[in-house]
DNA sequence: CAAGAATGCGAGCGGTCACTCGCGTTTGTC
DNA sequence: GACAAACGCGAGTGACCGCTCGCATTCTTG
């Protein structure tokens, strides 16, 4: 699935050679598999109807894809992706240093445009059905979001233990996934006022931990 | 499908006289049904599945329960009226005037011990896919928690608007949720870590809302 | 242009699932 | 004990779903 063109060293000798119109239609497939999978979760959506959505054929969505998982495991990686382009223009050390109130709205407002535009990553991360490989897919997608927090709490507060840093970037993150819920299930001022409530309540939870003031440029 | 020779008045004409060999097939559904649930989700359930576990066949299960989704929503049912017991002891007045550490101890440890005690609730709470009427009888398990805490914040602090109450209450209950999620996915030191956790981030958050000093009884 | 590969289609196959039905067993009531 | 109602069973039914296959069309390449 990475590597399509890559003669790897040892297996899968992948002849396939993607026309134009077929990474046109893999797009297609993939935005409509995000529209379907937020209507109505992964399990319950059907491989016919992403299709459908798409405006194709069953047969041509398994032309390029070998397989209802293997769909969602490529949009989740596609949008993470995009998220870690985000990442890096947010979990920056010239961020870390900031004071703790700007620091939030340098991380969280990206985010959740990010968010708001692509709630089908919300919806991949939260769902817990899901068979097999997927929820290993599932588990790297979190994690690699996790370690940009853990890191970015190491480097603002180094003393802290490691349990603790796990523990608060853990809690850290899965506050900001319940912002996320009532952030996207409402819209306008409404939505505003829930993204002010989510950095009020991270300041507080962080605060503590992370200091309010900013650091200085180290020599 | 719904009512098939229901007289719709009012009340459901029902002359099904349950014996007590009923009602404990109905426990043991139930008890197999919050296993199935917390194991594969709503959606992945299957009737079949949760018969076998009750140790009934297929047929002895829809003698009890007409469909699929009554099941589930009966399941809530019963969960969310336990919760609700659990709720009278626990937002009382006389724990709203508590200084916001104790307050918080009091209401999150009953809370924390019957979520941990019955994953099932969480999971229906949780579950985001599920057919329609379910998501109705979702949300109103919602609502009803929904109500207790923004009541409590209403005694705690008369002076919020109404819209700033309603956020405070959604967030809250959304925070308290996704550590839920985490305490339940841990066990032992680690639980108490999470619970620990959870509450500093309530306070953090609430602090500023409800203040930390206790409330003197009124004359 | 010719040939082969990539793309596109949609009826249909095997399987699972929610749910039913006919019939046998247990329980409550007189 | 007699009768009806509640309970219990499990093979079966229809619907849907993931996925395939044979064949037609469009693109690339020489």
């Amino acid at each position: 699935m990475s590597e399509s063109k890559a003669d790897q060293s040892d297996e899968t000798a992948k002849p396939r050679r993607r026309q134009a119109r077929g990474e046109r239609r893999i797009q297609q497939l993939l935005d409509a598999a995000a529209s379907v999978f937020c209507r109505t979760g992964y399990t319950s959506a059907s491989t016919n109807a992403i299709a459908r959505e798409a405006g194709v054929s069953p047969g041509t969505l398994y032309q390029f894809f070998p397989n209802k998982e293997a769909i969602a495991v490529e949009l989740g990686e596609r949008l993470n992706r995009r998220m870690l382009e985000t990442h890096g223009v947010v979990f920056t050390l010239e961020n870390a240093a900031l004071p703790l109130r700007e620091l939030l709205d340098a991380v969280l407002d990206p985010m959740v445009e990010f968010n708001c535009a692509n709630p089908a990553f919300l919806t991949l991360l939260q769902s817990s059905d899901a068979p097999g490989h997927f929820l290993e897919e599932h588990a790297a997608l979190h994690d690699s979001i996790q370690d940009r927090i853990n890191e970015l709490i190491g480097v603002r507060n180094p003393d802290l233990s490691p349990e603790r840093r796990t523990h608060t970037a853990n809690m850290a993150f899965a506050l900001f996934k319940a912002g996320l819920v009532l952030i996207i299930g409402h819209e306008g001022t409404e939505r505003e006022a829930y993204i002010a409530e989510l950095k009020t309540a991270l300041y507080g939870y962080l605060a503590p931990v992370l200091g309010t003031e900013g650091i200085p440029a180290q020599p």
